[in-house]
DNA sequence: GTTGTTACTTACTAACTAGTAAGTAACTCC
DNA sequence: GGAGTTACTTACTAGTTAGTAAGTAACAAC
């Protein structure tokens, strides 16, 4: 039953001062699972990190698995700079009848993961994880693989003669997110963009790719 | 003090044994790290799928650390297809002389690799985790992850002009480990060489990598 | 000013954790 | 046949795990 008509200014307060607080656990867990992995972290130290009981991470989230949800949520709520390049290119943007090209969005993909290195060592930790059919992530993110090969099946990339699109996006991936491994592994001895567009020359060769760069 | 003089057969025998039953651990501990990961898995869990009890188990290992030193080393003492081929160009070797390649020496990579799933997700789970600073095999991983880059210092690879040797192997080893993920999380989906003969003709593609490949 | 809700806490449980200590049965050595 | 070693087991400890139940203090609604 939802009885959540206009909600007083005093109400939404509260519910602000919760909402940081579940920021706040989420934030803990998503440490704590780069730290350790899912399986690896305890409740009680995500509240000591936030500084409550055990019991009071639990109000929030239920259970451990809510409370993996909760992180889920977190990372799915990044901005994405990704879908808005994507979206030039759809009916009515100001790219349309142009076609995107691959180098190009991989880049932007790249800006963007390089200033979110807790998520995209949240996400290879997880990703790791589910690899397990154990794992309550292995359908989503098998899911998730799937689908990411072929982003926007409706957009035909402009390539070169002789490459196949959903390969070399494929290929690039794979490659980005082998590096991304080794970067957030050591964040102080690699340059992730500086190492990606080294990366570049080697996926998207200039003879062949130039003008589709 | 090694009291070690000529082994009885009798004794030779019973640590024949002991080493059968340690390999039986090192198995289950394999199969439980990659369904839940170092941090995920017990003692007990091993020794209830070895079928002795877990102090059973600590008389073999010493602790839960020994046991992953004995899964890393079960790890290393593969064999390798891959340094036989490298070492077919040393000074001796039959092809002495001549210059390996690289989409070459990745192939033999990846069949090696294809026949041993089980180590490949063991080695995803492990330098997933090791990525923390927190978990024991960090330096050791990253020292690896420096290394592997470069895998034979004295080899000069043959590549196209206006290629990068280092940065073709670093790329393609990325896009390797990337590719090995996706397989072992949904083997029955992806033919893993088949797979990897599409990224060749991306990272190595025919108009200029002829005659390098 | 009562009634309800929120955001917790304390107190607890049952199961599990790595690790230790002290056995014991089987076998080898000499 | 006695001494030592190996490959375990039983029994235990001290700490940790996710989760539950029953509070309680602060505040809001009306």
């Amino acid at each position: 039953m939802d009885t959540q008509k206009t909600p007083t200014p005093a109400a939404k307060k509260r519910s602000a001062a919760a909402q940081e607080r579940l920021d706040q656990i989420v934030s803990a867990a998503v440490r704590l699972i780069n730290a350790r992995g899912f399986n690896g972290m305890s409740l009680q130290a995500v509240a000591d990190e936030v500084g409550i009981t055990q019991a009071g991470v639990l109000h929030y989230v239920g259970s451990k698995h809510g409370l993996l949800v909760e992180v889920i949520r977190r990372y799915y709520d990044r901005s994405s700079a990704l879908d808005d390049y994507l979206s030039l290119f759809h009916p009515g943007g100001a790219f349309e009848g142009q076609s995107p090209k691959i180098p190009e969005y991989c880049r932007l993909l790249v800006a963007e993961n390089n200033s979110q290195p807790e998520l995209v060592m949240l996400f290879q930790m997880l990703n790791t994880e589910a690899m397990s059919t154990e794992s309550p992530l292995h359908e989503y993110f098998n899911d998730r693989s799937r689908g990411v090969i072929e982003p926007e099946p409706d957009v035909n990339w402009s390539v070169p003669e002789g490459i196949d699109a959903t390969e070399a996006i494929s290929c690039a991936l794979a490659a980005m997110y082998g590096l991304e491994g080794r970067w957030v592994a050591r964040p102080d001895e690699i340059d992730y963009p500086a190492e990606w567009s080294k990366f570049e020359d080697i996926l998207f060769p200039l003879p062949l790719w130039e003008g589709y760069r």
